[in-house]
DNA sequence: TTGACATATCGATAATAGTCGATATAATTT
DNA sequence: AAATTATATCGACTATTATCGATATGTCAA
């Protein structure tokens, strides 16, 4: 179960949301992840930024050797906004929808 | 235009989001509001939530007498999770939405 | 214009969260 | 096993933000 609260805090990041943004449709290491950041932020802030998003269950995670690969979990961020539509702008969500 | 930046902060703490779902469907002012969080926050903090909605666009405001009344703007709140869908999520999105 | 009421702003404080250097852990290679 | 590589964790610092009491602003009524 994900929480609107949990969900809206992970995304209240301008780092945070450029590194889902990356993750959005691949799958990167972290340390790719810093390359692309563009030596923004270093190795242990983007490991601290992956762990929020996998708190929030917002990315999948796969360990390949010495390196763990990240991507973007759609399907949260779907149901999350669908919930925050049912809740705060009922009118424009399809009705019976949860 | 309002970012994702913005709509996901003001979204991001558990007391604006108690005022938001206030606002969802009825008009009150800012005292309706300060009572119906029963106590747990007084006006001033109130004010300070609101004014954030109000510069995330996410509330209508309309002054009568010596009151303000607010209310949720939900416009904005579907048209910041469509471009959350179409960003984070655009295997769920429908294809040709900004 | 004075007083009462509703809300906003200010200043201070406390709590939360982002960032980084240093270091620990874990996996791989030689 | 030792060295190397990739990532996570720790501790400290900083920045941001939530909260509140006090006060200012603005509106109405008498």
């Amino acid at each position: 179960m994900m929480d609107q609260i949990t969900f809206a805090k992970a995304l209240a990041d301008e780092t945070r949301q450029e590194i889902m943004k990356l993750l959005c449709c691949e799958w990167l290491s972290v340390n790719d992840v810093v390359e692309r950041l563009g030596g923004r932020v270093n190795q242990p802030t983007v490991s601290h930024h992956l762990k929020k998003l996998e708190e929030a269950d917002l990315v999948y995670v796969r360990q390949e050797g010495r390196q763990r690969f990240y991507s973007l979990n759609q399907g949260t961020v779907s149901i999350c906004c669908g919930n925050l539509m049912v809740n705060f702008a009922p009118e424009y969500a399809p009705e019976g929808d949860e």
